[in-house]
DNA sequence: CGCGACGTTGATTTGCCTCAACGATTGTGG
DNA sequence: CCACAATCGTTGAGGCAAATCAACGTCGCG
């Protein structure tokens, strides 16, 4: 199957892996179509899968007490999408996970990876990798939110992201920045003025 | 030697170790006295140790080219610190980690951390564990950055790590949560007035 | 004892938010 | 396939949370 030959190019990137450890692999996972607007996460039930994005996109946020949104993630091709903290420490939700565009998923349950974990060495040492690189990608996000003021969080978004910052709205992008909408907008329009 | 068997009790709370095996985890740390106001990690250098507090404080922090400062993290005994993304992707640091007390610290090397999670899956499990919770950890933050404003950041902070804000100096406090320290000061004048 | 680091307090400023109103798209049901 | 509603981005006016600037008291340390 196509997804399959995805997912095994994407691990063999990270660790060798024999062919029928490729095999074992990809087998964990199952591919789901997912429609606009559908979620895939949602607060307070306990999140059973990691999911890698075959195509579309998504938006992870939180909404707290006085209804405000803040995105604290997006995913296209090639990344994973889920409420990491309720996926690994396996304890409710509190963050939505929605598609932005009709999209195909490869969902890995938490069982599996468990079981994927345990049986090679190769496999535990893949998931170490993400895990490690995660949150290295996390701490610079939170020195960006300590050091920068909202124009230069934008500008380095842009520099780094330009291909995502197109194909998500703009109050996603603007909350995931930790700025309003209408903010954003006077950002914008700073630059071409 | 006492702080070997810190580490092996610490290294068990995670994944179960035989003897020999707890006796190689331990061997490869060195243990190092650290002086009030040394410097661990300086930027520019790449880091080559993950450093585990045997017993002090210490605070890692950046400062931007205005020269304000800002307060990555802070460990106390039971805790790791170092810059994470200069060790993890080795490449040159961004942060400070200086100690704020006299302190004692076992140091894993890059090198040994690496051999440790070649030798055996447990140790891989260990290191995958770690990497897990530390990005567990840094989504809260994200998130509560995010969401919440400087007093109920510090609310927080103060709920769930009394022993660390009464340990750390003021201006540090203010500068992990991401506040001056004169607007710190009149939060925690509005609690007693 | 004197100097420098730290915390406090007051006055002023500002980056960003809130509220409100309005076009431009997008989506949807008839 | 059109009409109407809903969603999305923009613009303006006003407000607030938190920063900045400045001055001062205090404490620990050399």
């Amino acid at each position: 199957m196509d997804s399959s030959k995805k997912i095994i190019d994407y691990a063999r990137r990270v660790v060798p892996l024999s062919d029928e450890e490729a095999g074992e692999f990809a087998s964990a996972f199952r591919e789901v179509k997912v429609k606009k607007r559908q979620f895939i996460v949602q607060p307070n039930f306990i999140v059973k899968n990691r999911n890698w994005v075959l195509e579309g996109a998504f938006r992870a946020y939180v909404v707290d007490d006085e209804g405000k949104d803040s995105t604290i993630a997006f995913a296209i091709e090639d990344w994973w999408i889920t409420d990491y903290n309720s996926y690994i420490l396996q304890k409710p939700a509190t963050m939505f996970v929605v598609a932005l565009e009709d999209s195909r998923i490869l969902e890995l349950s938490y069982e599996n990876e468990a079981r994927l974990k345990k049986s090679s060495h190769r496999f535990e040492t893949f998931f170490r990798v993400r895990a490690e690189r995660t949150a290295a990608f996390m701490q610079q996000r939170i020195i960006s939110n300590l050091t920068q003021t909202a124009e230069e969080r934008y500008d380095q978004f842009i520099a780094q992201y330009p291909h995502i910052a197109q194909r998500v709205p703009q109050y996603a992008l603007a909350s995931y920045l930790g700025m309003t909408t209408e903010f954003l907008s006077r950002i914008r329009n700073r630059k071409t003025g």
